[in-house]
DNA sequence: AACATTGATAACCTAACCCTATCAACAAAT
DNA sequence: ATTTGTTGATAGGGTTAGGTTATCAATGTT
């Protein structure tokens, strides 16, 4: 009647290797212990469940009709704990499993596709769950474990996080085709005095960067028409509603052919946002997240060396 | 890198807890432990493992990526214990499982169509798996725990079995429709001497009662022609090979309507056979099978109580 | 009749597991 | 800036689960 605690792995192993021998001895040299053992674990199994399992007599052990209807859920559960450890053992090996990636929208849909497929090609196993969200969500789900890492615009403060940066990304400024300033490759700071500046809605860190950039130039930004993606931005600046300075990334990635938009570069004006990646500094996995850095580094600096600037990487000395 | 030890259950049960509410003190709260028990075990079973699965910072507790794959894979195991744990309540009250029935082929077919439904409306839950072996093959499958109960011939000597009486059943003489003694319902033993019987092979214990008869009365036990069953049996005297003694029950169930054949009885002549229920003396269900025994008792008193007699029931005192 | 083998039991030992008490690190409120 | 409360980790100690060897009675085999 006693039935408050639960079997043990153990006491299913002996059951299990009872029941294929039918022979208490034999199943204890099998299991390497001694038969007193056996016995005693099979008759606390038989206890906690309540059940007889197995009929003994001196002449053989059989199954009662009881053990022979438990018999293959024991094998159920005993398989169920092989299935734990050989994941767990692939697990282990590392970078095989999944990991939580976030990034800004202004950022994710413009650099991973250039860059996923070469992780997938150097770890065949891993897989990376991808979530966009503004930057100062990022940083609130990488400290509450929602995310283990994440690509953040920097400068980032955080005791607790690790900061790896990544590269730096200039920042274009656009025009309609029909502005004053179309056709003009290179517009010099003051150009821009007065010019209506259409930008993201505040939450985007790239809106305090280009704030600060049309106060210092005397720009104005045009709030009341504030874009919710980049996409919309384009289409707002397309429409004649004002102009705007998009990421270099975006433009690479999504203005192969731009009509009815004109991209200048603005002189001696070194507009720019910077992208680091962050994980929590506790991370049993931090090395690896390293290791992911540097790989990503690499990655753009192969495939969009002629868009962006590899980062300054202190700490890691002269890696050019 | 430890790996060689199975985590445990309770391990187990503790990082589904810690999984679940991602805070040691409330999920050792929960689990009724000290918190530094939770931490121990959890300890215990990432080393076995050889995986980090939280990751522990004072400010909160995160799965890692590895915990969060390896998390479904515990949940499994649990739940493969709780149905191994919930069959067993439901199995440990008995009457509920498969049990192995073992019956002679010159029995089963005539008793059980009978017997089975009945036992079926008392209890519910019950299986019997059915087979249908020689006597002798019974016996010894019944030792070597093939078999749970079995149906067998009296009187049956083994010490290591428990037998129950069922019921005794008469024998009938079967002549052809156009011989001497049909139409003749009650036969003297003399007017046997000389008749050739047919019966069925040796192995059946039908066999060995009709011949002690037949040495008796006179009659010849006609060895060229042994049936494999009653119903080639019956066929056999049809075809007007010789006469045969078949068992009241077969004949209650297959020749209600005897074409070509014709049922006398032996005046005098006690010739019956003797059924009983046998099971291992050690078998622990052995309460529930003297139960069974009683049962079916009873049923056949009850549909066949015009074909049968009942046990004397030794030690049970006048059931009456 | 002698011998080997079955599972159960006795007596004992070790280590797994839990406890309480305490710690250092951090968060939040003062 | 300091205090207070909470986090998970660690230390020291006690109980018992689970192991051992030695032995038994019952049974099967030679």
């Amino acid at each position: 009647m006693a039935r408050q605690k639960s079997p043990t792995v153990r006491q299913l192993e002996y059951f299990e290797a009872v029941a294929r021998m039918l022979n208490y001895r034999s199943a204890a040299d099998e299991l390497e212990i001694s038969q007193p053992a056996l016995t005693a674990q099979i008759s606390a199994l038989e206890s906690s469940l309540g059940v007889a399992l197995l009929e003994r007599s001196r002449s053989g052990t059989h199954l009662t009709p009881e053990g022979r209807e438990l018999l293959p859920h024991t094998r159920d559960v005993l398989a169920a704990m092989r299935t734990l450890e050989e994941r767990a053992a692939v697990v282990s090996e590392g970078r095989q499993t999944t990991y939580r990636l976030g990034v800004p929208p202004t950022l994710g849909p413009y650099l991973l596709p250039h860059v996923m497929p070469e992780l997938h090609k150097r770890y065949h196993k891993l897989k990376l769950y991808v979530r966009e969200q503004p930057h100062q969500t990022l940083l609130q789900e990488l400290r509450n474990g929602s995310l283990d890492i994440a690509i953040l615009p920097l400068p980032v403060r955080a005791d607790d996080l690790i900061i790896e940066a990544l590269f730096t990304e200039p920042l274009r400024y656009v025009v309609p085709a029909d502005h004053s300033l179309s056709g003009t490759p290179v517009v010099r700071p003051r150009q821009l005095r007065g010019e209506r500046v259409l930008t993201l809605e505040a939450q985007h860190h790239i809106h305090s960067l280009v704030k600060s950039v049309c106060d210092k130039l005397g720009a104005s930004i045009e709030r009341d028409y504030e874009g919710t993606s980049l996409d919309t931005l384009r289409q707002m600046v397309v429409m004649g509603l004002g102009t705007a300075f998009l990421p270099a990334l975006y433009i690479h990635s999504e203005m192969h052919k731009p009509e009815a938009l004109y991209v200048c570069q603005v002189e001696g004006m070194p507009l720019v946002r910077d992208h680091g990646l962050a994980w929590r500094a506790g991370a049993p996995s931090r090395h690896f997240y390293r290791e992911l850095a540097g790989d990503i580094r690499e990655f753009v600096d192969l495939r969009l060396g002629d868009v962006v600037r590899p980062a300054n990487t202190p700490g890691r000395g002269g890696k050019r």
